[in-house]
DNA sequence: GTCTTAATTCCGGAAACGAGATCTTTTCAT
DNA sequence: ATGAAAAGATCTCGTTTCCGGAATTAAGAC
């Protein structure tokens, strides 16, 4: 039983998908499917049942779900133990709105609860600003989303400030077009039948991304707003298309199911200077790794 | 983090000595040595100081160490709780008396607690006698002494009942000639200045290494006891030799550090009817195989 | 029925692992 | 002191395992 097997078992449990699990543990289909079937055939006793194309968690999965949550909870407090000085002082962290919507809730909680000690400055920002401030030292680091790589070469002062940086993969997003309800579903930007496009900040990559798709086939406005609950109650007055991934979308509990169309995966990276980590930076960093893809109710060890 | 590199670091740390935790799990040293180091480099730490050849825990090792039992145990339970139907009944298990006396209580003693509703059957006996009550279905599974080779090839009819078995190597024991206190250290059975051999019965497999060693040089005569506690007070006396493995000579704090030639190793197995594995004995192998190797003292979780 | 999407299976290249040989250092005996 | 023995570290090599991509199969949607 490998500590790396239950991850990738964790991520499966709480999309019920391969393929989603596989995107947010940052590995190949192929490859989460043989990890599970491994796992069960050690276990001798099978944790999903496959009816059809749904991953659905047997009641021994449903158990062993949770001895899971606490293998990696006291496998994380493990490494944190031995860390020879404890992390204090204050931690600059710069994230996206999205993530600190749908990602660092859990993330945060539990470093708190690690370093009561360590005093976390969040600041909310584009990828664009927040990368810049990384590297001028406003901040320790930072979680951004990395643009694509056509719109990297397109910015070559951007790309040129991420390679002066180390930079992880943490999650990966499901980046959408929320549509009002009633439109009808697009294969393109051409068939948007929308006055405009609501989405955050000039420097947000994922702004960027939406109109980078749009221009393709229209010449459609982007109207800037302050927040994700602004920009779907855009999308609800008809007119508008909004911008943003599926797990904000997700928390939100929209009443009505919303039409989405997809842009594709999108990485959020942490990004920091090179050879410049503090002990709260290291904490931190492998709070997010540990947090990567579980689930959020958090195990009590 | 790999939960098998775990299991060597518990043995490393137990054992104080990467040769003696490479025969606890079964490895070679130099395997040990890497994956430790692995560990140490994963955790970003020094578990371990290396004052000469001597390994000791620095303080980080010692939590580590904690965490580590609890890892274990936790990987156990849930390895048991996703068990489909839980085991009850009895199970009748052979065992020689020197497993019974250093390797069991503390495998016993967690099997206890996890499965109340199995009736533990414990037979002590020689590994030849044991073999056969596993044969005849007398036994559901009995650890019995490996004999080395030359000695399957002289006794065939034992060696023909172990490949009608199931078998599994579970622990590594150390044997020993006991030597009288001021007895001259040896070299063979020629420097032996004894009267006599102190083993068990005639089917024990230790006795008939030690009877085996001890004939190429000089013709002693094998006295019977029926307990090591017996053995070790023939010794005493001055006029015997005695054969134990050493983890049952550490159980006795025998008051001088006695004299004690080694005649090897010798490997302990798990031996069952192929194609015969009631719920209750796969529980009592997992927690056996878990319990291989790591400290007495359980952890709680 | 066809198309799409998701899971599984198969396969080749890459990385990790384990065993043995060698080397270095410590310890013990002479 | 000196040599021998033992233990740990290092290196290399063969094997296994693991990962990612392509092909395959199966289920649901239109």
């Amino acid at each position: 039983m490998d500590l790396s097997s239950i991850e990738i078992f964790l991520a499966v449990a709480s999309d019920r998908s391969v393929t989603k699990a596989a995107k947010a543990v940052g590995r190949v289909p192929s490859n989460v499917t043989t990890r599970i079937q491994q796992l069960e055939e050690d276990l001798n006793v099978s944790l999903f049942s496959r009816d059809g194309k749904k991953m659905t968690l047997t009641r021994e999965g449903e158990t062993f779900l949770a001895y899971a949550n606490r293998l990696m909870a006291l496998a994380l407090e493990a490494r944190q133990a031995v860390r020879p000085l404890a992390p204090s002082g204050t931690l600059r962290v710069g994230t996206m709105e999205s993530t600190a919507a749908s990602r660092l809730p859990a993330a945060l909680t539990q470093f708190n609860q690690m370093w009561p000690d360590v005093s976390l400055h969040l600041t909310m920002g584009a990828s664009r600003d927040l990368t810049r401030d990384v590297l001028s030292d406003a901040l320790d680091c930072a979680l951004i989303a990395r643009p694509p790589k056509a719109m990297r070469e397109e910015d070559s002062g951007f790309d040129a400030e991420l390679k002066a940086l180390e930079m992880e993969p943490v999650f990966v997003e499901d980046l959408l077009i929320v549509l009002p309800s009633g439109h009808p579903s697009i294969k393109s930007a051409a068939d948007l039948r929308v006055g405009s496009l609501a989405a955050l900040e000039p420097g947000c990559t994922y702004r960027r991304i939406a109109e980078n798709w749009a221009r393709k086939s229209s010449a459609l406005p982007t109207s800037e707003l302050g927040s994700y609950h602004a920009i779907l109650a855009s999308v609800a007055t008809g007119n508008t298309a909004g911008v943003m991934p599926r797990s904000v979308l997700d928390l939100m509990h929209w009443p009505t199911p919303v039409q989405t169309h997809q842009l594709g995966p999108v990485e959020t990276l942490l990004v920091y200077r090179k050879n410049d980590r503090p002990s709260a930076f290291s904490a931190f960093h492998e709070v997010l790794s540990a947090t990567k893809g579980r689930d959020i109710r958090l195990a009590t060890n």
